[in-house]
DNA sequence: AGCACGCCGACT
DNA sequence: GTCGGCGTGCTC
């Protein structure tokens, strides 16, 4: 007998000499095994009654056989994670917590001590029961599926956040006899205060929490609980859809939306997709929820792919003893056109924070530029840019300098034009820090700046960051202001100052991001408030779908938009980003030569082209997008294009399927 | 991942 | 002449 076994490393399956007396059942069992000059532990994928003749001579021998730690569809599952990321079965195990599982299935049988633990009841459910009724048609269709005992998806539109969680510890309380396996994710770790303590109300010692910030003993810790079985409900970020459970019968995506579930490093999977396609091999049901869902999530309702929930209605609400569903804020547009190019606040939204703060209540302007303004000059136009990025450079007045926003390149204050000469730079477009200056010098207040990276020791007034009446922030405020706990919700109104920032970028995502960051702004806002957006384009079709939360509009239009330009969910993306340290012209020469042997039929090749790369060891970048409508005819050639841009040796290769920023 | 092999700069 | 830098290759 020999059996093929994957090591947590970039090396393909091995295959090793079975010792006799070995058992039987191989498959899913952890092994030590040589490896070069040393022993490893290793997971048996198969087992095989005769290897290939060449690798007979030089066979080794497994050293030592441990439990089971991995079921057929959990091996079947690992396989699909390598094979659609385009990576090896050992880094899909690297990110599947192997190393933690071995290291905790040797130590517990050198300790002598390895059995399965009884798993104790939790204490039963503490929120009131009656509120489910007004889920009831959602919650039907979710527990019908689950008894059934096979996969299915579901995706529910929720109004709130509170609605997304209540949906799901509706579900789980309704199934906690059935339950047998869960993982509930959520993008953020500040997010798993509001969701653990609500699991482990129903759960008790049955949850167990998995995240990154987590330390080594604590993770060892958490795998410990979930591979011995005395723990089977998790509840974390991404990674916990790959925590090692045997059983899973449910696993639930919560803000499903969001661009955190994408890992930016090492197997750049979607902890969201991961989750379905985990539902799938492990037969659990999956319910993905947000308050706006992905446009490829909505686009999969519509080809059968999940089931879309029914809204909670009005009348459910009323029949379940709820007050009608309050009022959602307003959202309202606001035109700059046509105002000077030094106005950066229309008089109607500094009227209303006036307005907001008189009434004690709290007014947050939203910038999504940083620094003060971009320079440009009087004489010719041009604008100061960055000469190795070639973005505009950020002009800080505090410090009198340009920064690149790409590279963090510093520049002196110039003294006069790049491009001509000509002495007077004036400020041009308003960052933050020209927003804050306004926003007091109109309103004849201090107002609390939040910024990434920025010290928040600024306290306003004597008082605590937290009561600050006027906030001027970028998108991160949204972390800061929330206060812990509590379901308040922290602003009388938001302004977006120019949500044109949002929709002039080239992504086709923009639009999809623009009316998540609205939904997400519009969370945080008090019922009887007002969201602005302030625009140069008041005509904007997306903004008017925003305005009267016509999400189905939105859908629509944008679902037309992606098909008429082939974008995903239409089409599928793999990109390929080498970072290159020189000048790239013999490489992009090469590539080219790799790139032009695609089989153009199926699959459409953009680039390579030579990017700016974030990062100080590297100059630059060159990119490769491969995109095509079959899926399995993109991954068939971006898997040749791959072994072919590695014979190159040149560079290391990022290989990401499904981007998000391309 | 580790460990070997291998080809160019500062040392006894 | 050697010691050692870490860039590429291999591990059943």
């Amino acid at each position: 007998m020999y059996v093929n076994v994957a090591f947590p490393l970039k090396v393909p399956l091995l295959t090793y000499i079975l010792p006799s007396g070995a058992p039987e059942d191989m498959r899913g069992r952890i092994v030590r095994a040589p490896l070069g000059g040393r022993s490893l532990a290793g997971l048996v994928m198969s087992t095989s009654t005769e290897p290939e003749a060449k690798l007979k001579k030089n066979m080794r021998e497994v050293q030592e056989i441990y439990q089971h730690v991995m079921t057929a569809s959990a091996i079947a599952f690992q396989r699909w994670l390598a094979d659609y990321y385009l990576s090896t079965v050992g880094t899909a195990l690297r990110s599947s917590f192997f190393e933690e599982i071995s290291d905790c299935v040797i130590k517990e049988i050198e300790a002598g001590k390895m059995g399965a633990s009884s798993t104790s009841p939790g204490q039963g459910p503490v929120s009131s029961p009656f509120l489910y009724g007004a889920y009831r048609p959602a919650l039907d269709a979710v527990c019908e599926s689950a008894r059934l005992n096979d996969y299915r998806s579901f995706l529910y539109h929720a109004g709130s956040s509170g609605e997304e969680r209540l949906l799901l510890t509706a579900t789980m309380t309704h199934l906690k006899e059935s339950i047998a396996g869960a993982v509930i994710l959520v993008p953020e770790i500040a997010q798993l205060e509001f969701i653990v303590p609500v699991i482990k109300d129903l759960f008790g010692d049955r949850v167990c929490v998995l995240h990154s910030k987590l330390g080594r003993k604590e993770t060892a810790g958490a795998i410990r609980k979930i591979i011995s079985g005395s723990s089977d409900i998790v509840v974390g970020t991404r990674s916990a859809v790959l925590a090692p459970l045997k059983k899973i019968s449910f696993i639930a995506v919560l803000s499903e939306h969001s661009s955190s579930y994408k890992a930016e490093e090492g197997l750049r999977y979607n902890g969201r997709d991961v989750a379905v396609m985990r539902g799938f091999y492990e037969k659990a049901t999956v319910l993905l929820s947000s308050i706006c869902p992905s446009v490829e999530s909505v686009y999969n309702t519509g080809i059968g792919k999940y089931v879309m929930l029914p809204l909670i209605t009005e009348n459910g609400m009323q029949n379940a003893g709820l007050e009608k569903r309050p009022e959602r804020p307003k959202i309202k547009i606001v035109s700059l056109k046509g105002s000077g190019t030094g106005i950066f606040l229309a008089p109607e939204i500094i009227k209303e924070a006036g307005n907001i703060t008189a009434h004690a209540k709290r007014f947050l302007f939203l910038v999504h530029r940083k620094g003060y303004s971009y320079l440009r000059c009087d004489e010719c136009g041009s604008v100061e840019r960055c000469r190795t990025c070639d973005v505009p450079l950020i002009y800080y007045k505090g410090e009198d300098v340009l920064k690149c926003r790409y590279c963090g390149g510093m520049h002196e204050s110039p003294g006069s034009c790049a491009n001509c000469h000509g002495s007077e730079l004036k400020s041009f477009g308003a960052g933050i820090d020209r927003v804050k200056e306004q926003v007091e010098a109109l309103l004849k207040a201090e107002a609390l700046v939040i910024e990434k990276g920025r010290p928040a020791d600024h306290v306003y007034g004597g008082s605590s960051p937290d009561l600050a009446p006027l906030v001027v922030g970028t998108g991160y405020a949204r972390g800061i202001v929330h206060k812990k706990g509590s379901n308040e919700k922290p602003f009388g109104a938001i302004a977006f100052q120019n949500i044109d920032a949002l929709l002039l970028r080239p992504d086709f995502r923009l639009y999809e991001r623009a009316i998540q960051e609205i939904m997400a702004a519009v969370q945080m806002v008090r019922n009887d408030g007002t969201v602005f957006l302030q625009t140069r384009m008041p005509q904007n079709k997306m903004l008017r779908f925003i305005r009267s939360y016509d999400f189905s509009g939105f859908y629509r239009h944008e679902l037309s938009q992606r098909k008429e330009f082939n974008n995903p969910p239409y089409s599928r993306l793999i990109l390929f980003t080498l970072p290159v340290r020189n000048e790239p012209g013999k490489l992009l020469n090469e590539i080219q030569k790799v790139t032009a042997g695609v089989d153009t039929s199926n699959v459409e090749v953009l680039g390579p082209v030579e990017l700016p790369y974030h990062s100080k060891k590297y100059r630059s970048c060159i990119r490769v997008l491969m995109k095509s409508k079959d899926r399995a005819a993109l991954h068939d050639e971006a898997r040749v294009t791959l072994k072919n841009l590695e014979k190159l040796k040149i560079s290391k290769i990022i290989v990401d399927v499904d981007p998000i920023e391309v």
